[in-house]
DNA sequence: CCAAATTCTTTACGCGCGTAAAATATTTGT
DNA sequence: ACAAATATTTTACGCGCGTAAAGAATTTGG
């Protein structure tokens, strides 16, 4: 009743004087905390009302230190301030709390050392698991390479051979073709406007387009503009004035490697005076490529491929606990690549 | 020796192998790695050395357990899929980072159950100090006071009166009457494009425009659109479309309450065939509020007050760091705001 | 109603580190 | 070179919880 009394009017501050107050043990209420379903009914709903009546929250530092494996998820993406990333990072986190994991979300910002840095920090958070988008070129290999022997890892959106026990991404070669396919049947073949790739699957998408211009009987054009960094828009502003300003396009319609890089080409082209459109009366067809958030709201809408942000995210979260539940077996690296959809839209 | 050889081959597993590796006691690493000042640069550079042999970390859940206050730094934005909140952490993950801490980052996707779960998780986490951009008028007001009581917070961006030990944003009492000023000076005053203010800014943002319509001798003109989502473009859209469809509009000058919502707007205004920009021959301008970082890449560029990303997040991480090491003394609640500056665009 | 199976309690130890106190060593100032 | 100031070592305890083992209690099945 003393007891009671005191862990009445100050908090509760630890596990013992939970037990306490809710009749049960401490072992065993500690089993409820990792587990409701394996105690006892009546037990559960012992702790369940003490739980009501008492705010107490097992303090995580205390239980991560001595559980083996914890349950967090380290997730990381390149680059936060790309909607398309905080998007499949919001979906992804979701998916981890509702499984009863901690998902602790990171971005590398496209710096390289950061994201060394971030796998450094993720090691001593000895996470159950992680996911990782890499940067792609800008990744130390070695470094993701050696993590990933360590800690049970999915990559997704940007694939590295043979790293990380699976890939889920998009495949390229079926969503650039259907692409190509589209702008030959509707107008002129179009010309492949990229930079420089910091990531492998904007030389996938080059390769793809290629492929698919050949295959059609038409010549590839590929125009590669200057500027590595992540800011994308930047790059296809300048790019699009530079080669619009100076005649150097050969054909009326461009395919961007990705959307954020035509939303900067959608720019330069309206400030150099250019109308892009599918119609017959504009000057230009400009189409991209992930359906970015905010490619709706381009003027014109931009046509793109969509990327199923939902099945990425759900099955890259459904890898890694089979991977951690099914108790590390190695198995064979698995890719999965999601199909894009053509979304047609005024630009193209 | 032996010691030596068997931490040569397996890694160091704790501090007192460390320790012993190194040639210090344990006490003394223990006192290096909260601050590697505090302990004679000899004993250092021998620490250091070893630190270089063997790459040993020191767990953080045992450090964290044990230390009164932990070097955690919660940040809370309510909208990671918002470049500009997203360019906000950023920057605050970097100082945190910088000045020895470890930040968490939080999105509450704009829902405010997803908050008050954030604030619980941030608890248990027994962090330092967080910094919080709350959701608005959704937040659950009650629920972040009394986690402000427990634990040092700063808010940003939006604010709430007399919650928090300080608070950090800009100045709408400012920027938007310097917008309208401008408006005013280049052509005709402009209308107000508002949807329900999800946050307080909003409302400040609708009262400054129209103690500014009124000094200047202008009737203020509020068009509120409907949609309480935190998917502005799609508000703008839908509300640009209807708008300018039904001849609603009694000025050629739109002011919008963000420049996501511009952004919508401008896209709308595209598909419903009216011109924008500030040049005589176009049918309407429009103006927006933050200096988004895509506003650069509208069509045409988006005309806005900048919001200085940099200063808000450095004011408010010294804020909290002025707070956290000054002993938390109660002090006054301070308020910052700092100035917008006027970026001129094609748009208006 | 009884034996078997399950679940709970008790007891006890350990995780890796912070931290305090007292003793010892090193540096500093003069 | 010596006393004072500072830094380090030793020793020891505790944080809050996971977890294992053995015995006691409860549930289950027939």
């Amino acid at each position: 009743m003393n007891d009671l009394k005191r862990a009445d009017v100050s908090k509760i501050k630890n596990m013992e004087e939970f037990a306490s107050v809710s009749g049960i043990s401490r072992p065993t209420v500690s089993k409820y905390f990792n587990d409701p379903k394996s105690v006892r009914q009546s037990t559960r709903e012992k702790i369940e009302e003490a739980l009501e009546r008492f705010d107490y929250r097992p303090n995580i530092y205390a239980i991560n230190q001595n559980r083996r494996l914890t349950k967090n998820i380290g997730v990381v993406v390149p680059y936060l301030a790309d909607p398309f990333f905080a998007e499949i990072a919001r979906n992804i986190e979701r998916r981890c709390i509702d499984a009863g994991y901690s998902p602790s979300l990171f971005s590398s910002h496209g710096e390289k050392d950061l994201e060394s840095e971030i796998l450094d920090t993720l090691r001593s958070l000895k996470p159950a698991g992680v996911l990782l988008a890499p940067l792609g070129r800008r990744s130390d290999r070695k470094e993701i390479e050696r993590f990933c022997r360590d800690i049970p890892t999915v990559l997704f959106d940007s694939n590295i051979d043979g790293v990380g026990a699976a890939f889920v991404g998009s495949d390229n070669f079926q969503s650039v073709p259907m692409m190509v396919d589209y702008l030959c049947r509707t107008g002129a073949p179009p010309c492949f406007f990229e930079m420089p790739p910091v990531n492998p699957n904007a030389n996938k998408r080059r390769d793809a387009y290629i492929g698919a211009m050949e295959a059609l009987g038409h010549t590839p054009d590929v125009i590669r503009v200057k500027g590595d960094s992540w800011a994308f828009e930047e790059v296809g502003f300048a790019g699009a004035r530079g080669v619009l300003d100076d005649g150097r396009l050969t054909t009326d319609t461009v395919l961007c490697s990705n959307d954020r890089l035509a939303i900067g080409f959608l720019a330069g082209a309206y400030a150099s005076g250019v109308t892009v459109g599918h119609r017959g009366d504009k000057a230009l067809r400009v189409a991209g490529h992930d359906d970015h958030p905010f490619s709706k709201f381009t003027c014109p809408a931009l046509t793109t491929v969509s990327q199923d942000y939902d099945s990425i995210s759900n099955r890259s979260v459904e890898k890694l606990f089979q991977i951690i539940e099914g108790g590390r077996l190695p198995g064979e690296r698995s890719e999965t690549l999601f199909e894009g959809k053509l979304v047609m839209r005024a630009s193209a």
